[in-house]
DNA sequence: CCGGTTGTTTGATCGGAGTCAAGCTACCCA
DNA sequence: TGGGTAGCTTGACTCCGATCAAACAACCGG
C-alpha cells in the first residue's frame, strides 16, 4: 500500500468521493472517461466570478473542492444569494439545459476547484445516457421546490424566522452533533452572505443574532454556531400548535 | 365547409389550438392519439381543487380551457399564489416528473376543464420521444428562473413596485393595445388573490391601486384595468438611470 | 326581496426592519 | 508595526406595510 503512492494530481471523476451524491452517479465508466478526458480544471479564490449573470452558457460546471455561491442582483445593486453548492456538486446546469442566459452569477466562497465539461461532451451524454437527463430534470424539479418554499418563508416569516430556518438547514448539511445533544455548526457564510440569502441587511442580521444569543437558541463565536437545542430553533419558524 | 359541421364534442388534443405553443408540440400524430385515448376529461368550479399540497402525483394535468392558479401554503394558514396557468398549459408536472409530492395546491379561478394523462401515457411518451423530456426540462428551468426573479423582486422592491411589475406581466399575457396607445387588460383574478401573488394584504392591495389611479398610472375599474402609459408603468419598477 | 357570505375599501395604529451614521474589530500587507 | 480596508456591531430615527376594526358593496340562494 506504500509502494504505489496513492497521490492524485488533480481532480479526477474516477477518484471524485462526492460523484455518488450527484447527477453523475448514473454514469458508467466509459462516459466518465468522456468527462474526464475532455474537462478543464480550475482554481478559483474567494469572491471570484465563475460566471456572471446574462453571459451565455457554454458547458457545465462541477465543483471539485470548496464553495461556491449563486447570486443574483438587479440594476440597483441589491443582490440575493439564492443557493450554496459545494463538492461534486454541479453547477450553470439551469441556464445550459433551458438554453438560455444564466440568471444568476456564480461566485466563489472559499478557495473552490471547480471542472469545466464543454456542451459537445454533454450532449453526447444526454444521447448516450438518457438516464442523465432525468436526472438533471428531478435536480432542476427539487430547486424549483426549494425556489417556491423560499418565496413563501419570505412573505410569511420575520428575519429571525427565516435566520432560524436557514440555520437549520446548516444544522443538517454542515452540523456535527455534540455529545451532550446540541449540535455545532461552522457556518460557511460571512453574516453579510447571511443576511442576503435571508433577503434583510446585515445590520438586521447582527441584531437578530444578538438576540437570539440573549434568548439561549443559539451560540455566536466567529463563524462558529452552537445550538443547544434544535427543537427549540425549528419552534422559531414553525411554532407548535400544541403546547 | 357548411356541410361538415365543425362542432367537436369536448376537448381533443387535435384540435387544441393552444398546444401549439406548449411542451406538447413535439408530438407526432401517433403520440397525440396516445394522449387523446388515455386522458380523462373533468370539468372544475371556481374554487375547486385539482390537487393538493402533499398528495402524489399519478399523472399530469392539461388545462383545456378556464384558469388554473397555483398555490402554497403554510401551517398557520399564509397563502401565496405561485403561478397562473391557462389553455393548453400543463399542470402538475414539477411532482411527477420529481417524483415526489406536490408541493403546491392546484385550484381553479374560473370555471376550467382539465385533461388527465396517466403515468403509464407519459412515461410512454418520454420514452418514444425524447424532446418531450427536453420540453419539460426547459418549463421547469424557466419556472425556476421566474422564481428566482421573484424572490430577488420580493426582498428589493416596494409593493408598489411589485404590483406594477405583475400588471406589466398581465399586459403582456392578456393584455389588448388600443388604438391610442394605452393598453388595457380584464384582470383574471381578484384583488384578493392579486395581492397573494405580490405577497401583501388585501389592504395594502387596495391602497396601492387607489394611489396609482391618482398618479396616472393606471385606470382600474372592476377587474378591467387601463394602462394610459406602459413606460411609465415600467418606471416603477425598473427606474431609469438616464431621465 | 332579503339576509348572509365574501370581497373591497377606508381609517387608525403599531411595530419590524430598513437607512444613515459612527465606532469597533480583525486581518492583510507594505 | 502600523495604517488601510473589509466586515461587524450599535444607536437613533423613519417609514412601509401589517394588523385591527368597521363600514360598504356585490353577489348568491332561498
Amino acid at each position: 500500500m506504500a509502494n504505489q503512492p496513492l497521490f492524485v494530481a488533480g481532480p479526477n471523476c474516477f477518484t471524485c468521493q462526492a460523484r455518488e451524491r450527484t447527477e453523475w452517479c448514473v454514469l458508467q465508466d466509459a462516459e466518465l472517461r468522456l468527462i474526464e478526458d475532455g474537462k478543464k480544471s480550475r482554481r478559483y479564490l474567494p469572491g471570484e466570478t465563475i460566471f456572471r449573470e446574462g453571459d451565455t452558457p457554454d458547458g457545465i460546471f462541477c465543483i471539485e473542492s470548496g464553495m461556491i455561491g449563486l447570486r443574483k442582483s438587479d440594476a440597483e445593486g441589491n443582490t440575493v444569494l439564492l443557493n450554496l453548492l459545494s463538492e461534486g456538486e454541479t453547477l450553470g446546469y439551469r441556464a445550459f439545459l433551458a438554453d438560455s442566459e444564466y440568471d444568476a452569477s456564480a461566485e466563489a466562497l472559499e478557495p473552490s476547484t471547480a471542472c469545466f465539461v464543454d456542451r459537445p461532451t454533454i450532449r453526447r451524454l444526454l444521447e448516450h445516457n438518457p438516464a442523465l437527463g432525468l436526472r438533471f430534470l428531478k435536480r432542476v424539479a427539487k430547486d424549483l421546490g426549494d425556489a417556491d418554499e423560499k418565496i413563501l418563508h419570505n412573505v410569511s416569516l420575520s428575519v429571525r424566522a427565516r435566520f432560524a430556518h436557514l440555520l437549520m438547514v446548516f444544522v443538517e448539511r454542515y452540523g456535527k452533533l455534540a455529545d451532550n445533544g446540541s449540535s455545532s455548526i461552522d457556518l460557511p457564510l460571512s453574516r453579510q452572505d447571511m443576511a442576503s440569502m435571508i433577503g434583510t441587511t446585515p445590520e438586521s442580521m447582527s441584531r437578530t443574532i444578538k438576540k437570539m444569543e440573549t434568548d439561549g437558541i443559539a451560540r455566536f463565536s466567529g463563524r462558529t454556531v452552537q445550538i443547544p437545542s434544535c427543537r427549540n430553533l425549528v419552534n422559531e419558524f414553525d411554532p407548535e400548535v400544541f403546547v
